[in-house]
DNA sequence: TGTAATGTTTACCAACCGGTCAAATTATCG
DNA sequence: CGATAATTTGACCGGTTGGTAAACATTACA
């Protein structure tokens, strides 16, 4: 008999677990370059190299598939924002934070479009994770940041837009890369390009930040 | 005879102004909103309140359309950088560089996620007008804020990495608008926001670039 | 006003796309 | 092995999409 993934209570094989991992795979490969629309099923597969219906066995619809993808990737992507530690050195703190999103840029950038493309078109399926764990976590971040602002620990400044700003400066070279290469040139082939975005971000943020002579 | 809007050489219609003029702004409406591929022909001409082969009549493809548009909308969106004085007083000329791209991601949301829909996708139509003439207007611009630097007006800091920032952050307020409207919760209605970025922004961009204390 | 050029519409098509079905193949296990 | 369940595939389907053909309507202008 027939069972779709969906009505599969019981253990997982070797075989489901693999399958739905490669097609998750190639489907943030897919829909990461295309996004949701201008991704197709025939390509996921093609990708994926297996037939479509052997695809929609795991996962019997695009948008199942999509949604699949979005809640594993949302989770991991958080985990730099979550880190962020209310009893650490606050610039250290900052610091380290710009540092890890700006790797996973670097090393996850298939993701970062992902979400971009979703945002960008309205975060048609994930407006109820922006505004629940979202909203909290960065609610609770905020109000770390703020402490440390009253504490005199740091200039005082919005949280919520240095949070988003943190956000859009780093991702904008996951998001973006094709216009930033465009325009740095041919020369910048490898992974200099983040380098520099590394030392030019913590030059901002962290001299925008200091307090400076607090005492005078 | 019918003669497509291509093969027309003579002096534009009243009529071909017209409807030109509703096609492409209810272009920009329906592209930027999902993408290329998830842009339909009918809908655009829906959104411009004509038949579908009418709209085919001036635009003979889908592809041109979307030409059309983005090149249109390209030179207007880069004015601000433009203006970016060499002559002016380096902190006033960043301040008004943010205030205005600000001001764009304000009132020209649909522009904004036009370009981010583009760049995402990997910059198809538009490769060659990164790597061209917007690699010339930054690598102008670039040249000024480093000799600003040299001079000592401002601090020391990467040009190209620093326009990229001002870029990211504040086109983040367009393309990003939903996550941001769910992070800062339903009390943000208005464009309370904008003002508050702009704020929070001058403060990190100019607080980060000026010389402290040069002389001692 | 007459007429040729321009503009608009209805009906249509071929390609594509997400998804189904039933048959065939392969893995699992007593 | 044998049988039952899990997996894979080719053929197919209805709806959508970009685009066309040609008849019809309107405008521009001598």
């Amino acid at each position: 008999m027939v069972l779709p993934r969906a009505a599969r209570t019981q253990r997982r094989t070797r075989i489901q677990e693999e399958k739905e991992e490669r097609i998750l795979e190639a489907a943030l490969e897919v829909f990461s370059l295309h996004g949701y629309r201008g991704a197709t099923v025939d390509q996921i597969a093609e990708v994926a190299g297996m037939s479509k219906p052997n695809l929609l066995y795991y996962f019997r619809t695009k948008e199942a598939m999509h949604r699949a993808l979005i809640t594993r990737v949302l989770d991991t992507w958080l985990d730099p924002l979550r880190e962020f530690d209310a009893l650490g050195n606050p610039v250290a703190e900052i610091r380290s934070y710009i540092r890890r999103k700006l790797e996973m840029a670097r090393d996850f950038p298939r993701e970062s479009r992902l979400f971009a493309n979703e945002i960008l078109q309205g975060a048609p399926n994930i407006e109820d994770e922006l505004k629940g764990p979202l909203k909290a976590l960065v609610d609770e971040k905020a109000a770390v940041i703020r402490s440390w602002a009253k504490a005199g620990k740091i200039a005082k400044c919005d949280p919520y837009h240095l949070i988003f700003s943190i956000w859009s400066t780093t991702q904008h070279y996951a998001d973006f890369d094709v216009q930033v290469r465009a325009v740095l040139g041919q020369e910048n082939a490898g992974d200099g390009r983040f380098e520099d975005a590394a030392r030019f971000l913590e030059q901002l943020f962290i001299t925008g930040l200091e307090i400076h002579d607090p005492a005078n």
